[in-house]
DNA sequence: CTCTAATGGTGACCTTAGTCACTGCAAAGC
DNA sequence: GCTTTGCAGTGACTAAGGTCACCATTAGAG
């Protein structure tokens, strides 16, 4: 795909040639758990169009924890392949999703030898450690209907539509909590005139 | 100080050499906000001896996020100078500590000439994504029971000291929690035989 | 068309932990 | 000495949210 090019114009041109003579593009349905079948085939990825979330397990419990945009990667993936570990966390395409996938080899060559794409780890980290706090900070100081309300209004901003097609079980898998809480919640909501609910799914007033 | 040589033997020759001449060596008492006084002046913290506890504040609530110990960096610092940014975490010293303060504005060159530097602060963030991770962990599926269990295990691990100075107060703050909490949940922990109070403080058993 | 699975809705109940309003105690400062 | 200050301990109360046991509605599969 020639829009990588353009998207990762920061990138120094000869490794933008170099990322795409050795990698591949996979393009995944909704819904798919990523990485998982490619869990030996070590290759690291970049999102360059749709999206994907990234949660965690803890026990029988799942939070969700950030979504990876286009032109962002995982960092898990990336300290992973590094330290030849497996990662904690775990991906799902939230809508159809296409990925540019980097041969985990080539990876400390890159490192060394060009600096943006160095810096573009970086950044990856900064953003993680700081959704991570963000995360913390929900976790810790908000409410239920905060926390709700919130993941709703960030839903709608990154799916760019303010219609959410979303059971209230998979809400409260995404932020580790059980399902009645959720329909109690989101009532709540919708008598602060905040939300409503039809049967599409759920539109953000 | 020449335990710094010995400590960071995996960095390039030249490279110890170069932080040496540019770079101050900052003794800091226990219970002292480092990097407050510093703040204009830009630096980047590399802990020597001694340790330091990072945590973050959430209107009136705060949390210990983890402790930097010594051959550790500061991820926070590391992203606020390179980003010319206020920090989101503050840093307190837990005990005396040695601090080596490398110039912001040398940093950038040494990350790129010196593949041993950049590897040092990539450690660094995996590391703290990671204590983020078991943070949120923590707060979402642990009763206070357990985390103020795990809490002062951790805290007495990282001291090498099993009797712990420190009063309910200064736990709940850390916690995130109140102060009524500490003591009723202590008592609990008390009970159940894990830990014994007295006048000097609290012993794990 | 019927049966089933998934989803939403709800009331009753319980546990956790945050808050309030105190009391007791001991060390430090005057 | 007394008094202030900081910390520990406690009972009573409350609110939030997790759990349980249901029932209703809808969509899809057979």
């Amino acid at each position: 795909m020639n829009n990588f090019k353009t998207q990762f114009s920061f990138l120094e041109g000869e490794l933008r040639d170099d990322i795409l003579s050795v990698s591949s593009i996979k393009t995944f349905e909704k819904n798919v758990e990523i990485l998982k079948e490619e869990q030996y085939i070590k290759v690291l990825p970049l999102v360059l169009k749709g999206l994907v979330k990234v949660f965690s397990r803890f026990g029988d419990k799942e939070l969700l924890l950030y979504y990876i945009q286009p032109m962002q990667s995982c960092v898990m993936s990336f300290a992973a392949l590094l330290k030849n570990r497996p990662s904690r966390v775990f991906a799902i395409t939230e809508e159809e999703t296409e990925i540019l996938l980097l041969p985990a080899e080539k990876i400390p060559g890159w490192i060394k030898t060009f600096p943006s794409f160095n810096e573009l780890f970086y950044q990856q980290y900064d953003m993680r450690y700081t959704d991570l706090l963000d995360t913390i900070e929900h976790i810790l100081v908000n409410k239920m209907d905060v926390r709700l309300y919130d993941y709703l209004l960030r839903k709608a901003e990154i799916a760019e539509d303010k219609s959410l097609k979303i059971s209230h079980g998979q809400i409260a898998n995404e932020l580790g909590t059980a399902r009645e809480v959720i329909t109690r919640v989101i009532k709540k909501l919708e008598s602060e005139g905040k939300v409503k609910q039809s049967k599409n799914g759920i539109v953000l007033l």
